[in-house]
RNA sequence: GGGCGGUUAGCUCAGUUGGUUAGAGCGCCACGUUGACAUCGUGGAGGUCGUUGGUUCGAAUCCAAUAUCGCCCA
């Protein structure tokens, strides 16, 4: 047996950044991340909620890939043959903007300069650089992924799941085109989403103009007032509102004024005082206006809409606010989304005045071409001349802009092309409600109901060149003779009747009944057919065109391509072995934010083409927000690159720290700091300097650029990653693990692997063996319901406490005694093998690194069976649980040495011993706690530089000493000279108070009739004995005080 | 406006079905380096569990109201 570790070959912290690169390596080159369908092992599968590719990973990213990595590698080591499908995502309108808004800057250029198919080109550019990042980001971490199946949910594949559902879903009649008002930018001309806008208040103007009554009869007003911020939409205006019940509305705002008032403070009630006096004087002036007005619009009168010359209706709608302006308020339903609804619940016209441009359309009449804001300003004129302008007041406004382009945003009613979600709707809320599908926590079960209860149609189209191209081409028929040629030509059609190819009628005179469109260009179209082609075929494609049949410009939504993800990545829809052995997937792993958006379509999405859930399991991680509880962002400065965190603390302690953040309920707080790159030292990240180019560091005065640095100044200094302190805890955990492999490594020496039978164990090897189990037990169980923190708070507690600070500071004696060293050899390499195995999910660098020193020198191991160490330890069995193994009775007897131990090294803190100074103490305790306690004697004197002198019932206190009683036992540390009898005194007096404390709360307990009639017998029981057990206390504290008064 | 969640030590978080006067890590204080580990060891100080009311013999825990912060939806 010759080989052995030195010290001077293992250093004492583990080099990450030597080993990682290394060991990845290794595993992607042996294969293991690779998920084989022809494997005969049961399944687990899960696909990567695709990152997307417009920048790089953050925390989050890494938090959701580390929980998925957990899972993946626990159940490989289960013996699941495990596929982690990886890949990214297209996120359409994210990556277009990001590449149009580099080429603005750099380049001075829009997208229309350069053209689609050159746009697109640049896009693929960026994509090729961000997803090889991104992907790099993932493999630092330690993501067991399957590489070589990385999918792109553009790719070729993945196009071809699109189209094929998308054509599926058109067949079905589910797919339709309508109307919706969007949210336009017309600078970029394209929608935005609505988290694509923000709010910026800005000065503007509040306009107050009259509208003609038509035929006011006597006593009726001639004319009624409304008010805008935005007055050329009147243009567009098809009616004026008026409350339907005004009385009751006024009625209702005057309650909650009053019930406000009844408990405000001094300056609130005068404010509510004043509202309450213009409320009734509102009932006085303005109400018998209003509800003449409604009545009215009851009977169905009309308002002439000055400058335009039409007449709209005055209609009853709850959207008008008696408490405010005039009580009347003007309905432009093509352009406010309010109004939108008013449109819809009153079945009005909607006319859009606007081209994708901004100017204005053929509906504006002498308006049309101006600009808005030249519209605004000859609409204001306009109606200053006409007398109709009653005030102008200054006010701000609360405006949308674009985030992409930085200019206001116009509602504006676009052609949109639907998924209709009636039934599929229906099918992912039965498999959420019928458990089939299981979201935890639960609690968010009942967002992802309620959302899809509203069976709202899915809005997919995108104005975007980045993204599936809808397969749809269409023809704009002039009347019903075209229409009836094409249909039948259309039915005639080979690639129509073999189903290539699908087509529908959209007949525009209908579909302007329906919702009264008015649009600039659709009203000398008949009818309009949409062909829909299955697959890419550019004869097919090309003979449409030629036929005079436009393809569409827009692309699909992103989530239409994601919500196949779990599907599409396996090939679908080919029938491939990958399909067959890993669909449905086992969990799927993601943050709460998208449970709608791709949860639920996955779902849906799921079921329609395969006729199968996608994943039976879902579970929705915390998110991580900064030191202020805001969440991480780059725009907001203060996002943490995973790869600072790995750079300075290594996978490992990253890993390690956000599985033990991971808890059920709450979002993760995590302060941030910026570390100085002169001096290392740390700085907190305060709103103020987050947003800064170059901060100056406190410590060391010099400067450094943060991610804002553009000028060239700033640009030259060196960077000042962001880190949090959260991850030393990991850190430190990794390193004392290592320290700990690092000992067992060096009194490894001579190790011979053998069978340990029971009774050669010694009792801290019983005790460790029964905690191991009982730790491997919770572990299991704690990931296997995704209870990452509680699972990682486990396995620390037990390696930190147990292991380390017991287990290997008693085994330090065995390892020099010729007789006991084999055994204890042998535990503690079993021990750490099984440890390793159990953090290797976690920490895998860390472990698998451990796993081969110590395949060098205990190549074989084992208690009850030796087997051969596997080749690496992601190959090696998750630990079983030996439930003979758990033993209550050791335990509880380990912990009264446990508690010994405490005592003395306290008396020995309090009474300022030097640790070299030895000191003697007794004990006195019944016999049976003698014969457990004396075995340990040699341990209290290596751990705690204690000896003992007598055991028993009748030991008696020293003269000069100092005592901590423990239920029943009563430890003493005879401190002969060096005694501080003040400091005894102190602290016994204190301690007596304390107690008496105690003692109080229990007899008034006991004293409580109520409490003994009625609680549980065994709860007054616990209170008696531990009344008795306090006042026994008391009194050996009385004791103690009264010899060391003694010698005062 | 609707829904969900948080509020416990200076900081970040645990706290099972209600049952000894509430725990951890960091930070702080004191002491300590000849050999696994100073990214460490030993000991200590530190909390009327957001507020108010209720249920109960008993509430951090259950109920109601309220304040405040966050997220989602409209």
């Amino acid at each position: 047996m010759g080989f052995e570790f030195s010290a001077e070959s293992l250093p004492t912290s583990f080099d990450f950044k030597q080993a990682s690169e290394r060991i990845f390596n290794h595993w992607v080159e042996a294969g293991y991340f690779h998920g084989n369908p022809e494997s005969e092992k049961p399944p687990f599968s899960i696909v990567i909620p695709p990152p997307n590719v417009t920048g790089a990973l953050h925390l989050g990213h890494a938090l959701n890939n580390t929980l998925q990595d957990i899972l993946a590698r626990m159940r490989r080591m289960q013996g699941y043959e495990t596929l982690w499908m990886p890949g990214t995502d297209h996120a359409g309108i994210a990556t277009q903007a990001v590449v149009e808004r580099r080429l603005k800057e750099e380049e001075n250029k829009t997208r229309h300069d350069l053209g689609r198919e050159a746009l697109v080109d640049r896009i693929w550019e960026w994509k090729g650089q961000y997803e090889k990042r991104i992907l790099s980001q993932l493999k630092q971490l330690g993501s067991s992924c399957d590489w070589d199946r990385t999918r792109f949910t553009l790719d070729d594949i993945c196009a071809r799941a699109v189209r094929t559902t998308f054509f599926d879903l058109f067949q079905k009649k589910y797919i339709y085109r309508g109307k919706r008002l969007v949210n336009w930018d017309t600078f970029l001309q394209t929608a935005v989403s609505d988290d694509e806008v923000f709010h910026a208040v800005v000065d503007g103007h509040f306009w107050h103009f009259q509208y003609p009554v038509v035929d006011p009869q006597p006593g009726e007003p001639t004319h009624v007032t409304v008010a805008t911020t935005r007055p050329e939409t009147m243009l567009g205006d098809t009616a004026v509102a008026v409350h339907p019940d005004p009385e009751r509305a006024l009625n209702k705002v005057q309650a909650e004024l009053e019930s406000k008032l009844a408990d405000a403070n001094e300056v609130e009630s005068e404010s509510l005082q004043e509202q309450l006096e213009a409320l009734a004087q509102r009932r006085e002036t303005v109400l018998p206006g209003l509800i003449q007005l409604r009545d009215m619009a009851l009977a169905g009168r009309r308002i002439l809409l000055p400058l335009a010359e039409r007449e709209i209706l005055l209609v009853a709608d709850e959207w008008a606010k008696p408490e405010m302006g005039s009580g009347c308020v003007k309905i432009t339903p093509a352009h406010d989304p309010n109004d939108y609804e008013v449109g819809q619940r009153c079945g009005l016209e909607k006319i859009n005045i606007l081209r994708p441009d901004g100017t204005l359309n053929v509906n504006a009449g002498a308006y049309q071409g101006l600009t808005i804001k030249e519209a605004r300003k000859r609409v204001v004129e306009d109606l200053e001349t006409a007398g109709l302008m009653v005030q102008v007041e200054d006010r701000e406004i609360d405006l949308a802009h674009s985030d992409r382009s930085k200019t206001p945003i116009e509602p504006y009613l676009a052609d949109q092309w639907f998924v209709r979600m009636q039934e599929l709707a229906q099918s992912a809320m039965d498999a959420v409600s019928d458990e089939r599908v299981q979201i935890f926590p639960t609690r968010y079960r009942k967002g992802y109901l309620d959302w899809l209860g509203e069976k709202r149609d899915w809005p997919v189209s995108r104005q975007l060149w980045w993204g599936h191209q809808i397969p749809i081409w269409s023809y704009a028929c002039q009347d019903q003779e075209d229409l009836d040629a094409q249909i039948a030509r259309l039915e005639d059609d080979a690639d129509v009747q073999s189903g290539q190819a699908s087509f529908q009628v959209e007949l525009t005179a209908e579909l302007n009944e329906q919702s009264r469109v008015v649009g600039d260009d659709a009203s000398d179209t008949f009818a309009v057919i949409h062909v829909c082609i299955n697959d890419e075929n550019e004869a097919l494609e090309s003979r449409f065109a030629e036929l005079g049949y436009i393809r569409e410009d827009d692309v699909l939504d992103t989530w239409f391509s994601s919500a196949l993800w779990p599907h599409s990545t396996l090939g679908w829809p080919e029938k491939t072995a990958e399909l067959e052995k890993f669909y449905p997937t086992s969990t799927l792993i993601t943050s709460r934010d998208i449970i709608t958006l791709w949860v639920a379509r996955m779902v849906l999405m799921g079921l329609n083409n395969m006729g199968e859930i996608p994943f039976s399991e879902v579970f929705i991680h915390p998110k991580i927000l900064d030191g202020y509880g805001e969440t991480m962002s780059k725009s907001k400065g203060n996002g943490v690159d995973p790869l600072d965190v790995i750079d300075k603390f290594g996978p490992d302690a990253l890993r390690f720290g956000l599985a033990y953040l991971t808890t059920e309920t709450q979002d993760v707080r995590m302060p941030v700091q910026f570390e100085c790159p002169h001096c290392e030292s740390l700085m907190d990240q305060t709103k103020k300097n987050r947003e800064l180019p170059r901060v100056t560091c406190k410590q060391c005065g010099k400067e450094f650029k943060t991610q804002w640095a553009r000028k060239e100044e700033d640009l030259a200094l060196p960077s000042g990653p962001v880190v949090s302190e959260r991850f030393e805890v990991a850190r430190n955990f990794c390193t004392k693990l290592w320290n700990a492999s690092r000992f067992t490594l060096l009194n490894l020496s001579g190790f011979e692997a053998a069978v340990v039978a029971e009774d050669e164990l010694a009792f801290e090897d019983r005790w460790l063996l029964s905690r191991l189990s009982s730790v491997t037990n919770e572990v299991t169980e704690k990931l296997n319901r995704y209870g990452y923190a509680e699972a990682a708070r486990a396995i620390y507690d037990f390696a930190w406490d147990e292991f380390c600070s017991f287990y290997i500071e008693m085994t330090k004696s065995r390892m020099q005694d010729e007789q006991s060293r084999p055994i204890a050899q042998r535990v503690t390499a079993y021990a750490l093998d099984q440890l390793l195995r159990l953090l290797h999910p976690m920490i895998p660098f860390v472990t698998e690194e451990v796993w081969g020193l110590l395949a060098q020198i205990a190549p074989q191991r084992g208690l009850t069976a030796i087997e051969p160490a596997a080749e690496s330890i992601m190959l090696a069995a998750w630990p079983e649980v030996d439930k003979q193994r758990i033993d209550s009775v050791i335990e509880q007897q380990f912990s009264f040495f446990q508690d010994v131990l405490r005592a003395i090294r306290e008396i020995r803190s309090r009474q300022n011993i030097a640790p070299k100074q030895e000191v003697e103490f007794s004990i006195a305790c019944s016999d049976e706690i003698v014969e457990l306690l004396k075995p340990m004697d040699a341990y209290f004197q290596s751990m705690a530089n204690a000896r003992s002198v007598a055991w028993g019932q009748d030991v008696q206190p020293p003269a000069n000493s100092a005592n901590v009683r423990i239920e029943a036992i009563e430890v003493f540390v005879d401190l002969k000279n060096f005694i501080d009898v003040d400091a005894e005194i102190d602290r016994n007096e204190k301690l007596l108070e304390k107690l008496k404390g105690q003692i109080l709360g229990k007899q008034k307990k006991l004293s409580n009739e109520n409490f003994v009639a009625r609680a549980p017998e065994e709860v007054v029981q616990r209170e008696r004995d531990g009344l008795m057990q306090l006042e026994e206390e008391v009194s050996s504290v009385e004791k103690a005080l009264n010899v060391l008064r003694g010698q005062q």
